[in-house]
Formats: structure tokens, C-alpha cells, sequence
RNA sequence: GGGUGGUUAGCUCAGUUGGUUAGAGCGCCGGUCUCACAUACCGGAGGUCGGCGGUUCGAAUCCGCCACCGCCCACCA
């Protein structure tokens, strides 16, 4: 391989696009069905087909991409099954907006040429966020990508739809649901958010029938956040034990403005504490109303609004009324309230309101015929693999949340009045006596039934009815295809806690009902990407960050560092989005370093080096078998903590060792070796190109880029691409306490003597007395080489090495810096010192290390902490107390010395 | 109303089972363009770990209460 050389600097753009194209071709993504490796699967949550990438899409695919290359690199047969969602609603809007911009609605254009228009839309627009992912450099199996309207998928959608209507567990029935009045669809329970919203309770007055003006009170009072239902009202109600109203049950009442009579009842469903304990009953508009009515029976459920939430055309709703929007209605009809004397009085009140999750509009409660899935069945498995631990979350805490949801499961409400989406395989007889549903994968020739016409229904099923089969449709399902035997159940499902109800609690149903199996081991929650605010990053709100100008300004390696290495399991990430700097310049230095690192290591492998296992490791110096036992304790804490989904603790890990322990102490400690200053060289060329290509494979989940354009200028032979390289495994025999000791105290003298040189201005040939305490001693003895690494990493002449006691006599004064051990580093003769300065100084010094001396003497003076706590950590009490005694010695005698 | 997460340096956050003198990055102060890197190097300042009480030889860590911030769920209309 012919060593290029490397720019100074790392440029992200210059080689991104040429590594992630090497990657394709070589095919190292490709999942191979059939590999004997054990295999490991993780399907992508499918981000809406027209979506863009932002911020949460970069976290939650970093992470995946993370264990994906992690587990590839331990030799797993991994696959990454990316993919899109045809997401119903959402493109529908997106669509219906477009024509809006035409003055257009989608009833003008008709269904048919609407979801052509749609699909050219999904084509054209479509997909681009699959190429956003592979800027940020996941390594997605493309050769499988799904959109969960493909007709293989549409094939399983239908297939779970008859399945489930054959056993029973889907059904239609007639319900108040969520009905969206912009979007003209009906919604399932999860996708009316409830959100807070200042409003008011009105409480009006029924009139009594039969009263006359004198009765006292004339009437009762009813309290209600909507008045303009009251039209659709059937009775009223009042606890049978609210002695208040005990007189009032079987009264009729006449609704105010229209007149119509309704007979007073009874329900155990009425809060006596709430309003004035009377409530009106409005059964075609309220799902709580419509049980009561039900449960009291005999009623008719009037609806008195349109599909666009105005009020209908009905005999029920004053002529006035008629055609307005339900907010117009209620303004006109509280001031007729207040006109006649009806409106009693009005609060303010606060509550939660349900909303359209996709445009946002007030919800209206609906009454009318939907298709439903019976929920309970199917959530017991599911509820049940995770009590018994076969279905673990991480974090722990979403548990509680996924088992509330399941344990109080009510019917999925799955038919949306919409046109872009799967189609409802049921077919309507035409014949209203007939009336028979024919539920068929394909169109039927006729009525089951009665064989006349019928039509197949007009609705389409909610999109995450589509959702909930991804981890085996995407396989192939309902054919028992290779793939789905090999690549089901998964392993990992990283996704944010936000649709744990939507999607990761229904993939776990229909993964047992369908398959029998889990679909996936472990979910991963990962957090989700706020701003300094703690807002959730959105679009909308204009607080978004948008990763490809990361990628462009800062690279892709370092978006994915900042990510990943920014978070704990399942915290959020708080960026800003004003200030891409803060965030992302780290990740892009950390890059950069590493470019410098390999740089320097390269141009000093001279275009090879013999391998480590070749070297005698007596040859050793202290400084080798330190970084080689770093490395090895790198490797062993790296793999632990990816193992355990600690991504942050894993990039960090390997952070820490690149820049801290190898650029910044066994790079400078091994200059004079390469150079030929000091002997060694060949030891240190086999030693600096293991740890090299060691931290390439450990950071290569964390920066797939830039590790592996240096991969390719790796000399040597080893597997071609980083990508598909191994993981490396730690070998015991380097592991080397004593050295990591020693090595310690060599770094605590060069940053004592550093930190003398840098406050007096020490001159670089100025030697610097020590008082060598016999462990640094040891360390610096033991290894003849060390004392020189001091005096070069320090940048000094000479260490001027004494025994015992202060050095002399208050000509080299000022104790500076002591070690751990109570060995002291000296400032040396001739410095100019502040003699005053350096009293209150050393002063202050002495106070502190007092009271820590004090401190650790008490602790054992105390029985209870001699005998009761642990032997190791009193041995480490006794040593703090003997080293500081020693410090403290030392400090007396300079302040005598310096006559403080 | 019920859960649940948080409060540690100016900012964003780590701190695994309670045990060296509580850490990192950025920012700040001082010094260096030292032949891998100024996207760098060296040194430094800065925290009574939200408050109170408790358990313990020992608490940022465990328990209780309080305060503030956030999220989720919930048929008091």
C-alpha cells in the first residue's frame, strides 16, 4: 500500500462520500442469509417516506449504526433493515397542501387521481432521507430497503387483516371516536393527544317543564365546557344518592334555544363534587355520554355537527345556528344564554383537551361505524413476555409505562377516512336488506352472502396498522421466506419512548400473534433532542438543527460523536441550535486529532513495522507496558459498556485512551526513540502501529469515516476494510499493574515540574530539585529510561535527585508542587520568588492540608471505622495520612526556611 | 388526580453496587506557532453536588418531606 501523505488537517467532505461508495461496493453490508455467523438484526423505525432527516433521526440512527457495526466487527451476521413508511396522514397532508397551493381539495381531484398524485409526490419527493442516512454513514442493508406500501407488504397487511377478522378479533362497530374536522378522518385514542388548554365552564339553565316563573330555582343548572353540543342532548343526569336533585328524576327539562324536551335521570357515573352534580347527556358527541345513554337505554343519539365541525342542518339545532363552525356557534350561542337569563355563570377552567397529533386541530368526539381491533387478546402475550423478562427495555423505567398502556388497553380504532393508505379488504353489500361485509385478501365477485353487488369500503387503515408488522413483513411474511427463518425474531429495537405505544408495544403483539415469537430482545429508548430550552426540537417550531449541515460544516463523524458521546442511556440530548460550534466542534477535533495521530504514526513507520508478537517484551520500557496494558483495559471497558448499551461510557472510553494516554504521554515519551536519540525505536514503531490499529476498530462504530480512511493508509496487511474488520479482543498478558503505578507517578512528577516551570517562569536548563519519596523513586529507578522521560516531557536538563528532608536550606525555596507519596518538586535556585507571595501562598497550603490531615485522623481515631469498614479502604485512610503528614513536614520546613 | 425523570463548575453533562482530595468538554485566566495536530500543546482558577431532616463508621450516591423544571398517563362534564 503506498502511503499517501496525509493532509495536516482532516477534511470530513473530501473523503466521506469516496468511503461510504467503497463500503457499498464491497458488499459489507449486505446481511447474507445464508452465513453460518450467528446473526444479529436490527429493523430501522421507518421514518416517514417524505420526511427530512433531523436531529432525532441522527441520534436514534448514530445509535443503531453504533451497534451495527459493533456486532458486525464481533462477527455477527448483522443486518440493518432500513426502509420507509407510507405514514397515512401525514403525506396525505403534505399532498392535500400542495393542492391547496392550487386552490385545489382533494375532493376536486377526485380519489383516484389523488393518489396518483400522491404516489408521484412519494416518488419524486420521497426517499430522500434514506440518502441523509447513508451522509451520516449508516450502514444499512440497502440491497432490502421496504416502504410499508410495497405490494409484498400491502400482501401482509391484508393477510393480518382477514386473519384477524376471521378470528374474531377485528370487528366494526359503532363508537364515539376521535374524529379530526380538518383532516376529516376518525383517530385512535393515541393519536388525540390531550393538551392543556385555558378555557371555560359554563353553567346554564334548563327550564323545568311545568314551572312557572315563581318556582324556586326555576329550573336546574347544568355545567359544561361545550355548550354547543347541548342541541345533541338526551337527558340529563344527577347521582341517584344526591339528595339535591332527589325530586327532579323522570322531570322533563327543555334544552334552552331549541326547546326540546329531555327527561331528568339518574347515573352512578356523575361526580356529585363536579359543576352542580347535574350533567347533560350528549350521547353522539362524547364517548362518556354515549355509555351512560347506553347504559340507561331507550335513547337516540342525535348528532348535531358536520364532518367539518359545523353545526348540521337539523331540526334540533336553532335555524340561527345552523351552518356555523362549532367556536361561531358557541360564541353566538353564550350570548343568547346570557340574553334569555340562562347563563347562569362562566369560570375560567383549565383542562386537557384532545388533539389532532398530525395537524393539531381540537378533536370532535364522533359518533360512527369504524373497524376495530379487539386489543386484549393480543396485548396479553405481549404484557407477558415482558413480566417474565423475554422482552427487556433499557432504560428499565419505560417498563411502567409499556405495562400501564397494556394492562388498560381499550380497542384500536384502525379505519381512517383518508385515501392514501391500505386499502380495507371488506366489501359492502348493496343490498341495504342484505347488508353483509365480505372480508377477502382480493376483491370478491360478489357479496358473499347473497352474491348481489358489493363496493368495497371507502376507508383505509390507520398507518401503524402497516407499522406493527415491520420486523417480519419486511422478511417476506406471510411466505416463510429464507430471510424471515434466518433474520426473525430480531435483536435490538432503538427507538424513542414517544411511540412506545404507537408502534413498540404493537410490533410485540403481532410479533406473537403472527410469528410466535418476540420480535426483538431489547429495546433501546434513546433520548430525544432538545434545545437549551428543553423544547423538543421541531421544525415547526423553529428550533431544529439540521444534521446535513452539520455533516457539511463539521463532518459526519463529528455529528455521530457529539450524539452519541453527549448522552447517557435514555437521557435527552440538549443541543443549541443557535450555537452548532459549542456542539459540534468537539467531534470534529476529536476527528481531527485522531487524523494527527495516525499522521504521526504512519510517517514514522517508514512503511511497516515488524508485528508486536515478534517483539521480546523484556525490550519493554516502562512507558510500552503502560499504553500496552491502557490499551488492553481500553478494549475490555469499550466492549463492556456497548455490550451494555452504554454508548457514551463506550466512546468515551476510547476518547479518553487516544487523546489522553496515547497522543498526549506515549507519542511525546517515544519521540526520542524514533528519532534515534535514544534506543528502542523498532519496539516502539511495533508498539505505536498495534495501538493504532487498535483504536481505529474501537472508534470505528463512533466515526466510521474518518477511522477508515485511515485504515486504508494503515501499512501492513490486514482485512481490507475497517468496516468489516475485527473487533478486537483483550489479551490478559499485558495488563501490567506495577507499570500503570509506576507510570502514574512519572506523570505526576513531569505535571509537578511542568506546573513549577509554568508559575516561576523556570528557564529550560535550569535543573529541579527533588525530594524523592521511595515510591517515586521505585518508579523512577526501576526503569533508567523513566527519569529521562521526565526531564524530556518536562523540558528540563536534569532532575536533581535527593534523599530525605528538605534540599537544602532555604536557597531553593518555595515547596511547590507535592506528590501523592510526599515526594516534593522544588523551585530552583536563582528563580526570582515573591517571598511574600509565596508565604501566603505555602500558608494557605498548610491550612488546607490540616484540615485534611485532621479529617482523615479522626476517621481513624473512630473505632467503628477501624473495625467496621472495609480493610482496603482503611489501608488507603492510613496511606492518605501518612502521605500528607509527609507533605506537611515538607511544608513546614519551607515556610521556616522562608522565614514566613 | 396518578405515575415518572431531573436539579452536580458560567454552559451542556458524567459520576456503575455508599468508601482516595467529586470529573469531562466547552467557556474563562496565564503561557506557547515545540519539526502529528493552534480543530493544537502546557499550566491555572472555578463546585458547602436544589433545601431540610434521617439511616450509616462514612452520603452527590440510600430513605422521608419540601421547592422548582420536565415528560407520560387519566371519561370531574
Amino acid at each position: 500500500m503506498t502511503t499517501i501523505t496525509l493532509a495536516p488537517q482532516y477534511d470530513p467532505p473530501a473523503i466521506e462520500r469516496d468511503i461510504y461508495r467503497r463500503w457499498l461496493d464491497s458488499g459489507v453490508f449486505t446481511a447474507d442469509v445464508s452465513s453460518a455467523d450467528e446473526p444479529y438484526v436490527i429493523v430501522i423505525p421507518p421514518p416517514n417516506v417524505t420526511d427530512i432527516l433531523h436531529a432525532g433521526h441522527g441520534l436514534n440512527n448514530t445509535l443503531q449504526d453504533v451497534f451495527i457495526r459493533f456486532e458486525r466487527m464481533r462477527g455477527r451476521e448483522a443486518l440493518w433493515l432500513p426502509g420507509t413508511d407510507h405514514a397515512g396522514i401525514a403525506t396525505q397532508n403534505v399532498v392535500e397542501r400542495l393542492l391547496a397551493g392550487e386552490n385545489l381539495t382533494r375532493h376536486d381531484v377526485g380519489r383516484e387521481a389523488f393518489v396518483s398524485r400522491v404516489w408521484e409526490h412519494v416518488k419524486s419527493k420521497g426517499g430522500t432521507i434514506l440518502k441523509q442516512l447513508e451522509a451520516i454513514g449508516s450502514s444499512c442493508d440497502w440491497s432490502r430497503t421496504r416502504f410499508t406500501f410495497d405490494d409484498d407488504y400491502s400482501l401482509a397487511v391484508r393477510t393480518v387483516f382477514v386473519r384477524l377478522h376471521k378470528d374474531g378479533l377485528i370487528y366494526r362497530g359503532q363508537r364515539v371516536i376521535h374524529w379530526c374536522p380538518r383532516c376529516h378522518t376518525s383517530l385512535s385514542d393515541e393519536e388525540a393527544e390531550f393538551r392543556d388548554r385555558q378555557d371555560h365552564l359554563y353553567f346554564i339553565r334548563y327550564h323545568v317543564q311545568g314551572d312557572d316563573a315563581e318556582s324556586e330555582p326555576p329550573g336546574v343548572v347544568v355545567a359544561t365546557t361545550r355548550p354547543e353540543t347541548m342541541f345533541g342532548d338526551v337527558c340529563l343526569v344527577f347521582h341517584p344518592d344526591d339528595d339535591r336533585f332527589a325530586l327532579l328524576d323522570g322531570v322533563s327539562v327543555e334544552i334552552p334555544l331549541s326547546g326540546t324536551v329531555i327527561p331528568i335521570r339518574t347515573s352512578h357515573a356523575v361526580e356529585r363534587d363536579f359543576g352542580t352534580g347535574m350533567l347533560k347527556v350528549t350521547p353522539a358527541h362524547d364517548a362518556n355520554d354515549f355509555d351512560i345513554a347506553a347504559e340507561l337505554g331507550g335513547f337516540d343519539t342525535p348528532s348535531i355537527m358536520t364532518e367539518d365541525a359545523r353545526m348540521a342542518d337539523d331540526p334540533r339545532v336553532p335555524a340561527s345556528l345552523r351552518g356555523l363552525d362549532r367556536d361561531d356557534a358557541r360564541r353566538q350561542i353564550v350570548a343568547a344564554l346570557e340574553a334569555s337569563g340562562q347563563m347562569e355563570k362562566i369560570e375560567a377552567y383549565e383542562h386537557a383537551v384532545r388533539h389532532c397529533y398530525r395537524c393539531h386541530t381540537i378533536v370532535e368526539p364522533r359518533l360512527s361505524d369504524q373497524w376495530f381491533v379487539r386489543m386484549k387478546p393480543l396485548a396479553e402475550p405481549a404484557l407477558a413476555a415482558y413480566r417474565d423478562g423475554r422482552l427487556r427495555l433499557v432504560p428499565e423505567r419505560w417498563g411502567a409505562v409499556y405495562e400501564q398502556w397494556l394492562t388498560q388497553i381499550r380497542d384500536w380504532n384502525i379505519s381512517r377516512q383518508l385515501w392514501w393508505g391500505h386499502r380495507i379488504p371488506a366489501w359492502h353489500c348493496d343490498d341495504p336488506a342484505c347488508a353483509h361485509i365480505t372480508v377477502e385478501m382480493e376483491e370478491p365477485d360478489g357479496c358473499g352472502k347473497c352474491g348481489g353487488p358489493a363496493r368495497q369500503d371507502e376507508d383505509v387503515l390507520d398507518t401503524w396498522f402497516s407499522s406493527w408488522l415491520w420486523p417480519f413483513a419486511t422478511l417476506g411474511w406471510p411466505e416463510q421466506t429464507e430471510d424471515l427463518t434466518r433474520f426473525y425474531p430480531g435483536h435490538t429495537l432503538v427507538t424513542a419512548p414517544d411511540i412506545i405505544f404507537f408502534w413498540v408495544a404493537r410490533m410485540v403483539m403481532a410479533g406473537y400473534h403472527f410469528m410466535g415469537e418476540r420480535p426483538f430482545e431489547t429495546v433501546y429508548f434513546n433520548g430525544i433532542v432538545r434545545d437549551t430550552q428543553h423544547r423538543k426540537m421541531s421544525k415547526s417550531a423553529g428550533n431544529g438543527i439540521d444534521p446535513m449541515e452539520v455533516v457539511e460544516q463539521y463532518g459526519a463523524d463529528a455529528l455521530r460523536f457529539t450524539l452519541v458521546a453527549g448522552s447517557a442511556v435514555g437521557t435527552d440530548v440538549i443541543l443549541d441550535p443557535d450555537d452548532l460550534e459549542t456542539s459540534f466542534a468537539p467531534g470534529r477535533n476529536f476527528a481531527n486529532k485522531l487524523w494527527n495521530i495516525a499522521r504521526f504514526i504512519i510517517t514514522n513507520l517508514d512503511g511497516g513495522s515488524a508485528p508486536l508478537s515478534s517483539m521480546d517484551p523484556a525490550q519493554f520500557e516502562l512507558a510500552d507496558r503502560w499504553i500496552l496494558s491502557r490499551c488492553q483495559r481500553t478494549i475490555v471497558a469499550t466492549t463492556e459498556a456497548l455490550v451494555r448499551f452504554r454508548t457514551n461510557d463506550a466512546a468515551n472510553e476510547a476518547y479518553r485512551f487516544a487523546w489522553d494516554e496515547l497522543a498526549d504521554w506515549y507519542l511525546e515519551q517515544v519521540k526520542p526513540r524514533l528519532y534515534g536519540v535514544a534506543p528502542g525505536g523498532d519496539v516502539a514503531r511495533s508498539i505505536l502501529s498495534a495501538m493504532l490499529e487498535t483504536t481505529l476498530r474501537l472508534l470505528h462504530p463512533f466515526m466510521p469515516f474518518v477511522t477508515e480512511e485511515l485504515w486504508q493508509h494503515l501499512p501492513g496487511n490486514r482485512e481490507p476494510l475497517l468496516a468489516g474488520a475485527e473487533w478486537p479482543s483483550a489479551n490478559d498478558t499485558f495488563i501490567d499493574e506495577e507499570a500503570e503505578d509506576h507510570f502514574k507517578r512519572v506523570q505526576e512528577l513531569v505535571t509537578a515540574v511542568r506546573g513549577i516551570r509554568s508559575e516561576y517562569g523556570v528557564k529550560p536548563g535550569t535543573a529541579i530539585p527533588t525530594v524523592v519519596q521511595p515510591a517515586t523513586r521505585a518508579a523512577l529507578e526501576a526503569f533508567n529510561a523513566e527519569q529521562r522521560t521526565v526531564e524530556r516531557l518536562a523540558k528540563i536538563d536534569r532532575l536533581d535527585l535527593r534523599e530525605n528532608g528538605a534540599p537544602t536550606n532555604g536557597i531553593e525555596v518555595g515547596a511547590h508542587q507535592v506528590l501523592s507519596d510526599g515526594t516534593a518538586v522544588f523551585v530552583p535556585l536563582g528563580t526570582a520568588i515573591d517571598i511574600e507571595r509565596e508565604c501566603r501562598r505555602l500558608t494557605g497550603e498548610l491550612e488546607r492540608l490540616d484540615k485534611q490531615l485532621n479529617a482523615v485522623k479522626r476517621k481513624l481515631a473512630n473505632q467503628q471505622f477501624v473495625t467496621r469498614a472495609p480493610a482496603d479502604v482503611v489501608a488507603r485512610e492510613r496511606e492518605k495520612e501518612q502521605s500528607w503528614h509527609e507533605q506537611r513536614e515538607t511544608l513546614a520546613v519551607k515556610l521556616r526556611d522562608l522565614g514566613c
